[in-house]
DNA sequence: TCTAAAATACCTGTAAACTAGTAGAAAACT
DNA sequence: AGTTTTCTACTAGTTTACAGGTATTTTAGA
């Protein structure tokens, strides 16, 4: 029987880790780096003609965030396992990443041995995380913290709360009542789980949801 | 006349980035990648016992930030170059770089190519600055941003404004009168140059202040 | 030691933010 | 077509934030 290759495309807008990359794992004869890209927009329309086992997915995209890809990598090609890779160890953004379907998720302080070891676990089915995440994920298992919906009104009125634009003016710019600006200000409070704007802003920025 | 290689260390925490730089700066027959490091103590240790051209300097390092290193590379070996090499494009970072003797500073979205030439043109003497970098630094000097010097106590308000905590509380936390707290939350408003609470967490956080 | 800077504290007034409840109209979903 | 969600808007009362001063006591630098 002849040993087939696992199919690897790297998707990072740092040249330099594509490079990184490219070299190291290249020396693994179990690995094929099919292709690397730099956007989402090209990782599609790969995906679209080419089978693939592993994608190894930057967190960070110029066109689409990581979040989004890995929902829809998930949903049009199962098949495909994506490994998260950032350099960000943000608990909410790497707990998204996973329910939306990736099955590893690395710090980029990683070795590249460590990501070969990774590629192959989860080629072989199973996940892989990094024992920093590990710990992330395991502490992020008490505090329960649910990212909550929020609407599109309610995040428009989110990012302008965030610019430090006050009440009376965000409804100026929506052309809505203040009063309803005040509304949904209420909601996003109660929503976030948090008793004022700065805590408000300071969340939005966290989870980079502006 | 031999030619001189230019003698080149990298510090990046990063090691696919390391393995990156490492394959495509070896390429280049004028550049000797002479050693790489993960952080900044060992860094120095090597400047210590050896002359070196050319310092690629990652700002994100564990034990050091960027401008720190700088700015004691500068002072103990005015001789070697700095070339800063990030992720972020934050103006207030790139330019407490700059201030502090860096000669260049790149993004990490730059390709091996352009980072060769920046060595190159850095070590004749010249600067280098990636195009977005420039259009940055040039941005930059319209609305003349200096930061602001925060007195010790006005970093602590600070933090505790940036957590959504309220005067009372913070008043109760420092064991100080809270119209003391409204005088530090005023002077970080003015000093700051913003308008409320919303946009000094803001500014906080992208400054990296807390 | 003298002095400038920082930290402390207070007053007054206005504006905005937060709390709490209600409720109709418009979209979106089934 | 019917239900649910979202967006909208209102009342009313409390609290906190913001702006403009002023002033005393520490702390630290020259």
């Amino acid at each position: 029987m002849k040993l087939e290759k696992i199919k690897v495309i790297v998707v990072d807008d740092h040249p330099l880790v594509i490079e990184g990359l490219r070299s190291s794992l290249g020396a693994d004869s179990t690995i094929d780096v099919m292709n690397c890209f730099e956007n989402a927009s090209d990782l599609f329309a790969f995906l679209k003609r080419s089978t693939v086992n592993v994608v190894i997915l930057d967190v960070n995209l110029p066109d689409m965030n990581g979040v989004e890809i890995c929902e829809r990598i998930t949903k049009k090609y199962p098949h495909v396992k994506i490994v998260g890779l950032s350099t960000y160890n943000d608990p909410s953004i790497i707990k998204q990443m996973v329910k939306n379907g990736a099955k590893g998720y690395l710090l980029k302080n990683v070795t590249s041995k460590e990501l070969a070891t990774a590629i192959h676990q989860i080629h072989r089915g199973q996940s892989y995380f990094s024992g920093e995440i590990q710990k992330i994920l395991a502490d992020s298992i008490f505090d329960n913290n649910e990212i909550p919906k929020l609407t599109r009104r309610e995040k428009e009125v989110l990012s302008l709360v965030a610019e430090g634009i006050t009440t009376p003016k965000i409804a100026e710019k929506l052309i809505i009542s203040p009063l309803t600006v005040e509304t949904h200000r209420r909601n996003l409070i109660q929503k976030m789980g948090v008793s004022n704007a700065a805590q408000l802003v300071k969340m939005a920025i966290e989870q980079r949801l502006i």
